[in-house]
RNA sequence: GCCGAUGUAGCUCAGGGGUAGAGCGUUUCCUUGGUAAGGAAGAGGUCAUGGGUUCAAAUCCCAUCAUUGGCUCCA
C-alpha cells in the first residue's frame, strides 16, 4: 500500500501501481470523467501511469494549466496523425501545446506547400480520428531504439532531438497510427476532443535559427466541447475589436501611407492630441522628480555611434548613413538619444554636487526595424521615446533606480494598467562575449537592479539573457488585445556609455570619477503606449485625456446658436468641447457620438436655451437630467480634478 | 528578411475574362425632429503598382510594393 497527499493535507491509502484516474475515480466518477493530467511529488504524469510509491499529488481537470496544457498537447500528436494521413512524407519537428492551443512544426517535403485553405480538410481528418477514441500508448524507449525508429522514418528532425537527449529518459507516445518522441503527458486517448480549430499556418525556422530549414507550423486549438469552442473564437472576435489598428482608424488617432513609408506612423489632429496630453503629463511629473528638459537633433555624426559601440553592433542592419554632398561627412538617424545626451553630460565640468543630472527628452529615433515585424503602431521604424538619462554617482544608483521605478509605477497607476509584467533582464552567463563592459561593472548593476526591485516590493520574474549589450534592464511589459506582449516602461543601467564616452564628474577628493548612467522610458514610446492605452481602454480614454471630451448636440438648427455659445464657455473653461450641427434628428446624433465614444453629450433644445443649461449624457450610461452651464463646467473639471488626485494617493 | 494570407469608393466588404457593386460616411435638397439610424438626389474607384497571356484583364499568370498571421531580430 502506498499513501498519497492530497492538496487538502489528507492522506489516503491506495493500492500500489494505482493510477490518477483511479484516484480520481474513488473519489468521484464525475472527477474521473473530468481529470486530464496528474502532478505525483512535483513530476506531471498521464493519469494512466501507475504510481509506485507515496506521494504528494494534485489532479488536473481542463481549469489547471496543467490540464488544459495535456490536452492541446495530445491535440498537437492528433493533427500529426492526420497530417501523416494526409501527407505521405511528411515530416515531424516540434508540436508542443502552447498558452492558448498547440501547434506543430512539420516538414511536408520538397515542393508541398500547407495552406490556409487546406486546414478544414486537416481538422476534418482530426475530428474523424478523434472519434476512433485511440488511446495514446507511452512507450520508454533507449535511446538506441529511439533513434533507429526515426532513422528509419527519415525523421531527421526527430532524430536531431533524440540525439540531444540522454539515455533511459526518453519516452514515446503512440496514439493509432502515429508514433512521436514526446516526454507527455497525455490524456488517456482522444475521446475527449471534441472540438477542433486549425487557426493559421505559418512558416517557423527549425529550431528558432534563421540559418536553418523554414518548417511549415499549424497553429490550432481544441476543447472538450464545441460550445467552449464558440465560446473562443468569439472571444477572439471580440479581442479584435480592441485592436488598436481598428479603433485607431475609425476614431482617427493615427495613419499610415505608403508614399511616406512604411513604419512611419502619421499622427492624425485627435491622436496628436491624445499624445500631447500624456506627453504634459509626464513632464509634470518628471519636473517634480528633478529632470530637466534637453532638446537633440535627429541625426548625429556617424563617430558619436562608432563612440558609444552602436555603429559596430547595430551599423549595418540600421537605415543606412546620410553623406553630406561637399564634404562627404556621414550622418546616422539617430537610432537613440542616449549619445546626444552624453555629449550634453560632457559640454561643462560636472562635479559630484550636481549629481545626479537628469536630462529628459521626448526624442524621436529611427530604427530599421524587419519588414516582416512591423505591427500598428507597437512595432515601427520611427517613433518618440519619452527618454531620458540619469548621470550619478555609483552609491546614487541604487536610489535614482528605485525613484524611476516610483515613476512608472505612478504612470501605470494614473493609466490604470493593473495586468503588468516586471521582468529583470541579465545577462546569459554562458555568453558573456554578447555584451560590453566589465564583469565587474556588470555584477553591480545588476545587483542594484535586483535590490532596488527588492526593496519597492515589486514581483518580478528574471530572464538570463535577454539584457541589452549594455547593461542589464527591468522591464514592465504588457499585453495587447491579440495577447502578444510588448515592452512598455524600460530602466536600463549602464556603466558603458560613461566609459566610452570618458565621463567625468570630479569628486570630494578632487579626483576625477566616472558616473553611471540610467536609461529610462516609462511609456517605452509613445507609439506602442498610445497602442496599448487603445486596446486597455477600447478607445474609451479616461476624462483627462481623451481628445475631446465633450460633445454639443442642438436639437434641431434653430437651437445652433445657442450650442455655439455653450461650446465657446466650455472652450474657454479648459474644457474639450466640439460641436455637431449636423442637419440630423437627435436620435441619430447620440447614436453617432456614443460610437465615437465622446464621454459627455450634451443635448441642447428649447428648454435648454431658456434656461442657461444643458441637458447631459454620458457615454454608455443613458441620460442624467439637465444643469446649468456653469454647473457642467463645474462638475467636468470637479472630476477631471479628481481623478488625478485619485492617482497622487 | 523568410513562410502563409490579403489589397476593389473615405470606412466595412460583396463580386469576378465582356459598361464597377452594396451598406456606412460625404455633398445638396426636403424635413426642424427631445435621448442609439427621417427621406430624396448626387459626387466619389486606372479594382495597390508594373509587366505578360487574351479580340478583350479588376478578374488568369509573373514581378514589385504595402498590409497582415507567424518565425527571426529588437540599441
Amino acid at each position: 500500500m502506498i499513501n498519497i497527499t492530497f492538496p487538502d493535507q489528507s492522506v489516503r491509502e491506495y493500492q500500489e501501481g494505482i493510477t490518477g484516474y483511479e484516484i480520481a475515480q474513488s473519489i468521484s466518477p464525475r472527477l474521473a470523467k473530468e481529470v486530464l493530467a496528474i502532478t505525483a511529488n512535483d513530476q506531471l504524469l498521464d493519469i494512466t501511469r501507475p504510481i509506485t510509491t507515496d506521494a504528494t499529488i494534485k489532479l488536473h481537470k481542463w481549469e489547471d494549466s496543467e490540464g488544459k496544457h495535456a490536452f492541446w498537447h495530445s491535440s498537437a500528436h492528433l493533427m500529426a496523425e492526420a497530417l501523416q494521413t494526409l501527407y505521405p512524407g511528411i515530416k515531424f519537428g516540434i508540436g508542443p501545446a502552447i498558452e492558448n492551443g498547440f501547434y506543430y512544426d512539420v516538414d511536408p517535403g520538397d515542393g508541398v506547400i500547407i495552406k490556409d485553405s487546406d486546414l478544414p480538410r486537416i481538422e476534418k481528418k482530426m475530428k474523424e480520428l478523434a472519434s476512433q477514441k485511440n488511446t495514446y500508448v507511452r512507450k520508454e524507449v533507449s535511446k538506441e531504439e529511439a533513434l533507429s525508429f526515426f532513422n528509419a522514418r527519415n525523421e531527421e528532425y526527430k532524430s536531431e532531438l533524440i540525439s540531444e537527449l540522454e539515455d533511459g529518459t526518453i519516452s514515446f507516445y503512440q496514439q493509432g497510427n502515429f508514433t512521436d518522441l514526446c516526454r507527455g503527458p497525455h490524456l488517456p486517448s482522444t475521446a475527449p476532443i471534441k472540438a477542433i480549430k486549425l487557426l493559421s499556418v505559418a512558416g517557423a525556422y527549425w529550431r528558432g535559427d534563421e540559418k536553418r530549414k523554414q518548417l511549415t507550423r499549424i497553429y490550432g486549438i481544441s476543447f472538450p466541447k464545441q460550445k467552449m469552442l464558440e465560446e473562443y473564437l468569439q472571444m477572439l472576435e471580440e479581442a479584435l475589436k480592441r485592436d488598436h489598428r481598428k479603433i485607431g482608424k475609425e476614431l482617427e488617432l493615427f495613419t499610415f501611407s505608403q508614399k511616406v513609408g512604411q513604419g512611419l506612423p502619421l499622427w492624425l489632429p485627435k491622436g496628436a492630441k491624445l499624445r500631447e496630453r500624456l506627453e504634459n503629463f509626464l513632464k509634470r511629473v518628471q519636473v517634480k522628480y528633478g529632470y530637466e528638459p534637453v532638446i537633440t537633433p535627429h541625426i548625429g555624426n556617424k563617430e558619436l555611434y562608432i563612440t558609444s559601440g552602436h555603429y559596430a553592433k547595430y551599423g549595418k542592419d540600421s537605415f543606412q548613413p546620410i553623406n553630406t554632398p561637399t564634404e562627404g561627412e556621414e550622418f546616422l538617424l539617430k537610432p537613440m538619444n542616449c549619445p546626444h545626451h552624453c555629449e550634453i553630460y560632457k559640454a561643462k565640468p560636472r562635479s559630484y554636487k550636481d549629481l545626479p543630472v537628469r536630462f529628459a527628452e521626448f526624442g524621436t529615433v529611427y530604427r530599421y526595424e524587419q519588414s516582416g515585424e512591423l505591427h500598428g503602431l507597437t512595432r515601427v521604424r520611427g517613433f518618440t521615446q519619452d527618454d531620458a538619462h540619469i548621470f550619478c554617482r555609483p552609491d546614487q544608483l541604487k536610489d535614482e533606480f528605485k525613484k524611476v521605478i516610483d515613476i512608472i509605477l505612478y504612470i501605470f497607476k494614473a493609466l490604470d494598467f493593473k495586468d503588468y509584467i516586471t521582468q529583470v533582464s541579465l545577462r546569459d552567463p554562458g555568453n558573456n562575449e554578447k555584451y560590453i563592459g566589465s564583469d565587474e561593472n556588470w555584477e553591480k548593476s545588476e545587483s542594484a537592479i535586483i535590490e532596488a526591485c527588492k526593496e519597492k516590493g515589486m514581483k518580478t520574474i528574471v530572464e538570463y539573457g535577454e539584457a541589452a549589450f549594455y547593461g542589464p534592464k527591468l522591464d514592465f511589459m504588457v499585453r495587447d488585445a491579440i495577447g502578444r506582449k510588448w515592452q512598455l516602461g524600460t530602466i536600463q543601467v549602464d556603466y558603458n556609455l560613461p566609459e566610452r564616452f570618458d565621463l567625468e564628474y570630479v569628486g570630494n577628493d578632487n579626483q576625477k570619477h566616472r558616473p553611471v548612467m540610467i536609461h529610462r522610458a516609462p511609456f517605452g514610446s509613445m507609439e506602442r503606449f498610445v497602442a496599448v492605452l487603445i486596446e486597455h481602454t477600447a478607445g474609451k480614454f479616461p476624462l483627462w485625456l481623451t481628445p475631446e471630451q465633450v460633445v454639443i448636440l442642438p436639437i434641431s438648427e434653430k437651437h445652433n446658436d445657442y450650442a455655439k455659445k455653450v461650446l465657446n464657455l466650455l472652450n474657454n473653461s479648459d474644457i474639450r468641447a466640439v460641436l455637431d450641427d449636423r442637419n440630423e434628428k437627435i436620435g441619430k446624433k447620440i447614436r453617432d457620438n456614443e460610437l465615437k465614444r465622446t464621454p459627455y453629450l450634451l443635448i441642447v433644445g428649447e428648454k435648454e436655451a431658456e434656461n442657461n443649461e444643458v441637458a447631459v449624457r454620458k457615454q454608455g450610461d443613458g441620460d442624467k437630467g439637465s444643469m446649468s452651464i456653469d454647473d457642467f463646467v463645474n462638475f467636468i473639471n470637479a472630476e477631471v480634478e479628481n481623478m488625478l488626485a485619485e492617482i497622487e494617493k
